[in-house]
RNA sequence: GCGCCCGUAGCUCAGUUGGAUAGAGUGUUGGUUUCCGAAGCCAAAGGUCACAGGUUCGAAUCCUGUCGGGCGCGCCA
């Protein structure tokens, strides 16, 4: 098949370098082959005129007839026509129109994917919850970003591993350790009944954690027979490896699955963090000043100079993260995605500059950052507070209790990562059943029911597709469905490139959506034989991309509902 | 005060990196089922793309400024 979007591109750029061999780079880049908003413009249409009409100060509908003089032949195009400022607007044939059908039922799971890998390798880090406490919605968005970003990217073809870094050495984790020492304290030796877990305890400090879990951990720790409440460091131990244990019960109930972790303490255990520091010192990018080691990040972008070694003789938090990255780098990617809070986003001109000053060939803008806006959460009609330190903030696990996996996905990955996302507890559990997640799952549904009563599945259709006549195809809800087909492997690549999920989320409301005029317009089985074929293996076509979009997003594409 | 992000229909949001007449969902109003799943479909109404300039064949999109909102600005992470 040889009528793909980037195959036109190719044809009309192959016409244009005819008409004006020497153009510009910079100009070639613009020539886009688009789908018109309108089908009475065509199937695709392509600016080329126009872009060379500003390069060569010349009248771009002349140029368009140039172009269409200098193109080759094209048995998929039925014709071309100048429209507009100097628009070419193509035609496909009802053949070529048809053909993305055969190729969805071929190309099975497949469809939409990139035909050759890239074999890119390339490090995505995302969710990173300090062992502290729960995962809360914000780590759900992260979770559902990050794994869905994977996704598009392992369709492209690139070579992906999903990485959880923890940070388990540092300040808060000490607040870790004796907020559950405190509350360890407060049980009398009869035990403790879990009502009092979740109450208030005046022995845990101001800035430590206060949620109930504190409670339950303390709990368990005193537990066991070799239990000591004054070893601080078996308690730290014992509860970041509660804490991790519950938050890998959260990413499960979400469906996540991470292929490495790891832990910020090795970095101090290997001496990498060490070795990271006499590095830039030994760059002469360091300096001392008040007791303290200084890093010259301003040579980097960076409004102020920052501290590496606190007076105390603690390192801050970005030296084990620049040390942290060069390990990626180190490790061999080439590319390295992080997903985070927007919270966070003064830490990367830290962490890039930290890199760029120990001069050992990572780009300037290694990692790359997807940062994400806050979830607020609501729940009647009030704002729910996120905060792990008040200890009563709503968990990824409590909203796929109420709403199901699959609803908080779609829910977190409908919008952009960087707008700000309201999730309405009550709304979703009204609206459970309007919500659009079905909308589209029905349409999946509805495809399963059809070619149940037809009696077919792919496999069959697949085999007997060369005998079936898809020039049939000309209802104008068919015509639509063709187009957002062959659409598909597009969206795909776009929303790969710009780590969007929520593209992903557009296209199949708009594929479920032509489904359901479609499913309402016409009708599938019917005595013409030669038609209910054509028509079977179309609706065969839409229930494999849909199955296929749901999977890059991680959501399931059920068969009945 | 400085930095980053944002401002599109009553509400929640898309808008394919500058394209043709501005797009959905939701809400409102009306219609739709002897027939493959009505969790559906069809139609109406709803807009100064925050505001003002600039760049060009062409701007919601790019540049400048103003107004409004969010986040960050620690020897916390």
């Amino acid at each position: 098949m040889q009528n793909t979007r980037a195959d036109f591109r190719q044809w009309f750029l192959d016409a244009v370098g005819e008409v004006a061999p020497e153009m510009a780079e910079d100009f070639v880049r613009q020539i886009v082959v688009e789908r018109p908003r309108q089908a009475a413009h065509g199937d695709y249409a392509c600016n080329a005129a126009m872009v060379l009409a500003r390069a060569l100060k010349k009248n771009p509908r002349e140029l368009a007839q140039q172009i269409l003089g200098a193109l080759t032949t094209n048995e998929s195009v039925a014709r071309l026509e100048i429209a507009g400022a100097g628009f070419i607007n193509l035609y496909l044939t009802p053949k070529a129109r048809g053909s993305v059908v055969t190729a969805a039922l071929r190309e099975g799971e497949r469809f939409g994917w990139a035909k050759a890998s890239c074999a890119i390798h390339t490090i995505v880090e995302f969710v990173s919850a300090n062992p502290t406490g729960p995962l809360h919605v914000g780590h759900g968005r992260q979770a559902a970003l990050g794994d869905a970003i994977s996704r598009l990217l392992i369709a492209q073809g690139y070579d992906v591993t999903r990485e959880f870094y923890y940070n388990d050495a540092g300040q808060q984790i000490h607040n870790l350790a004796i907020s559950v020492q405190a509350r360890a304290r407060e049980i009398k030796p009869s035990g403790w009944d879990s009502s009092e877990i979740g109450t208030p305890s005046g022995g845990i400090p101001e800035n430590g954690y206060h949620g109930a879990y504190i409670g339950e951990i303390a709990r368990d720790y005193l537990a066991r027979p070799e239990a000591d409440v004054n070893d601080l460091d078996a308690i730290r131990r014992f509860a970041v490896t509660a804490l991790r244990r519950e938050q890998d019960i959260d990413l499960q109930a979400f469906m996540v699955h991470f292929d490495h972790y790891y832990l910020e303490s090795s970095l101090y255990a290997d001496g990498r963090v060490e070795k990271t520091v006499q590095k830039l010192v030994a760059s002469g990018r360091t300096f001392e000043q008040d007791g303290a080691l200084w890093l010259r990040t301003t040579d980097y972008g960076d409004d102020k100079d920052r501290v590496m070694r606190k007076a105390d003789g603690n390192y801050t938090y970005f030296v084990p993260d620049v040390a942290y990255h060069v390990t990626k780098w180190e490790r061999g990617f080439v590319r390295a995605i992080n997903i985070q809070g927007s919270d966070h986003h003064g830490t990367i001109t830290r962490v890039r500059a930290g890199l760029q000053a120990l001069d050992i060939g990572i780009p300037e803008n290694y990692p790359e950052y997807i940062l994400h806006k806050m979830v607020t959460v609501m729940r009647g009609g009030q704002e729910v507070k996120i905060s792990k330190r008040a200890g009563s903030y709503v968990t990824v696990r409590d909203l796929i209790d109420e709403v199901g996996c699959d609803a908080v996905r779609f829910f977190l990955l409908m919008r952009k990562a960087d707008s700000e996302f309201v999730f309405d507890i009550d709304l979703a559990l009204a609206q459970a059943e309007e919500n659009p997640v079905y909308y589209v799952q029905y349409a999946h549904a509805r495809v399963c029911s059809v070619l149940r009563q037809a009696q077919v599945n792919n496999q069959m259709i697949v085999c007997g597709i060369d005998n079936v006549d898809l020039t049939l195809l000309t209802r104008p809800h068919e015509e639509t469905l063709l187009r957002r087909l062959a659409d598909f492997p597009f969206e795909v690549t776009s929303a790969a490139k710009e780590l969007a999920p929520h593209q992903m989320i557009t296209y199949l409301r708009d594929l479920a959506g032509d489904f359901h005029g479609y499913y309402s317009a016409e009708r599938f089985l019917i005595d013409d034989q030669a038609l209910q074929q054509a028509r079977l293996a179309l609706v065969a076509a839409v229930g494999q991309t849909l199955r296929n979009a749901l999977a890059l997003l991680g959501i399931t594409a059920p068969e009945r509902m």
